[in-house]
DNA sequence: TGTATACGTCTACACTGTAGACCCATGGGA
DNA sequence: TCCCATGGGTCTACAGTGTAGACGTATACA
C-alpha cells in the first residue's frame, strides 16, 4: 500500500539527478512512469509535496548505517557533516531545496537527535544544546549549499559592474590578500578546517 | 542611459515585496510599468538576469551609510550581520535567492571587503582571512535564510511520518531536552549569542 | 536629409500545474 | 449473485509561464 508513492519519488529523483531540478515537471515524471500527469495526484498532493518528498529522500540518506555509538562525539559530528556535504555533491539540485523547504520529516528529526546526543556527550550544558545544534547545522547546510551553488567558485564579477568600475585603490584588503585569493580553493580541506574550528567552539561552550 | 533598467528592477522589487517572489513574472513586471512583457528584454537579459538584479539590490542595501571606520572590528562585523538579517526580514523573498543565485556583483565584493578588513584588524593571519570570511558569511546568510524560511519555527512533523510513528523511547535526547525545546525561541537573542561565539572563534584564530 | 539608437508592440510557440469528470479492475460483504 | 467501495488511471480543458522573431516609431546626432 502506498508503494506507488515511492515509485513516483524514485522517478522524480532520477530526473533531478539526470537533468536538474528544473526538469522535474509533473509531465516529465509521469512520462517516465508511462502514465498521465494527472495520475500522479493519486500519490502525491501536488508539485510542492513532491519536492518535499525529494528532500525527505536526501535527508534519509544522511543517517549512518550503523549507529556508530562507540565513536567519540567529534567524529560522529564530522561523519554527519561529511554525509551532508556528500549528499549535496551527489545531488546538487537538493541544495536548492534544503533551505527553501524546511519540511521537518521524521528523518530530519533523527538527524537532529544524533547531533543532540553528540553535543550532550561533548559536555555542552543542556540549555545551550538546541542553540548549538542550530548553529552547527546552519553552517553545515549553508556550506554544502554554497558549494553546490558555486558560491565558493572564482569570484566572477559581471561585466557591467566591472565597467561601472571601481578605482584600483578602492579595495585595499582585496589587494593585500590577493596572493591567497588567487590560490585554487581546496574545498574539502577548508571544510575540515571549518569543522575543526566548530569543534573548538563547542568545547569552549562546554567549559562554560 | 540605462536608467530604465533600474525602473524595471524597482517594479520587480515592489511586486516581490507585496506579493512574494512567485508573483514576479515578466508579465506582472511589464503590467506595472504599463508595458508589454517583451519590452523588458531591452533592459534585462531574461528572467534569471532580472532575479540576479534583485539580489544585487538587496546586497547593495547591506553597505553601511557611513564607513564606520572608527568602530572596533567586532562591532563592524556585527553591524553587517544585523544588516543581513534585517534585509531578509524586510524582504523574505530574497532569502530564496541569496544562496541559489551566487551572482558576485560589485556590491557583494564591497561587502566582502568590509569583512576582510574587520578580520585583518582582528589580527587574523592573512592566509586564514579568506577562509574565515567564508565561514562567517556562510553562517550569517544561512541563519537569515533559515529564519526567513521558517526553519527555526516550531518543529512540525508532517502527520504521515508521525503516524509511521517512532516509539517514545526512540528519541532520548529530544526527551531529555524537552524543557528547552518547548521554550519559545528568541531568534534575535540566539543570533546575538551565535555572533558572540563566532567572535571568540575569530579571536582564537588570531591567537594562533 | 539620412541614419543610429533606444524603446515598445504584436504574434506565436512550447511549456507549466492542476481542476473536474469519467472509466475500470479488484475484492469483500449482503 | 449482486453491490459497491477503493485504488489506480485517462481525457479534456484552463489559465499561466518565459521568450523567439519580426515589425514599428521617436528622438538625437552626422
Amino acid at each position: 500500500m502506498g508503494g506507488r508513492r515511492e515509485e513516483v519519488l524514485d522517478a522524480a529523483l532520477a530526473i533531478a539527478d539526470e537533468a536538474g531540478l528544473d526538469a522535474v515537471s509533473m509531465r516529465a515524471v509521469a512520462d517516465r512512469l508511462g502514465v498521465t500527469p494527472m495520475a500522479l495526484y493519486r500519490h502525491v498532493d501536488g508539485k510542492d509535496a513532491l519536492l518535499d518528498g525529494l528532500v525527505g529522500r536526501v535527508l534519509a540518506g544522511l543517517l549512518p548505517a550503523d549507529g556508530g555509538k562507540e565513536l567519540p562525539w567529534g567524529e560522529r559530528l564530522r561523519a554527519l557533516a561529511y554525509a551532508c556535504r556528500e549528499a549535496t555533491l551527489r545531488h546538487p539540485w537538493s541544495a536548492q531545496l534544503l533551505f527553501s523547504r524546511p519540511a521537518v520529516t521524521l528523518d530530519a528529526v533523527r538527524v537532529v537527535e544524533l547531533v543532540f546526543t553528540a553535543l550532550l556527550d561533548a559536555g555542552v550544558p543542556e540549555h545551550e544544546v538546541p542553540r548549538l545544534e542550530r548553529l552547527v547545522s546552519t553552517f553545515v547546510i549553508g556550506f554544502a549549499v554554497s558549494e553546490a551553488a558555486g558560491r565558493f567558485g572564482p569570484g566572477r564579477i559581471d561585466t557591467r559592474s566591472r565597467r561601472a568600475g571601481f578605482g584600483e585603490g578602492e579595495l585595499p584588503a582585496h589587494q593585500r590578500l590577493a596572493p591567497w585569493l588567487d590560490l585554487p580553493l581546496d574545498v574539502a580541506a577548508e571544510f575540515d578546517a571549518d569543522l575543526a574550528d566548530l569543534e573548538r567552539l563547542i568545547e569552549a561552550a562546554a567549559r562554560r
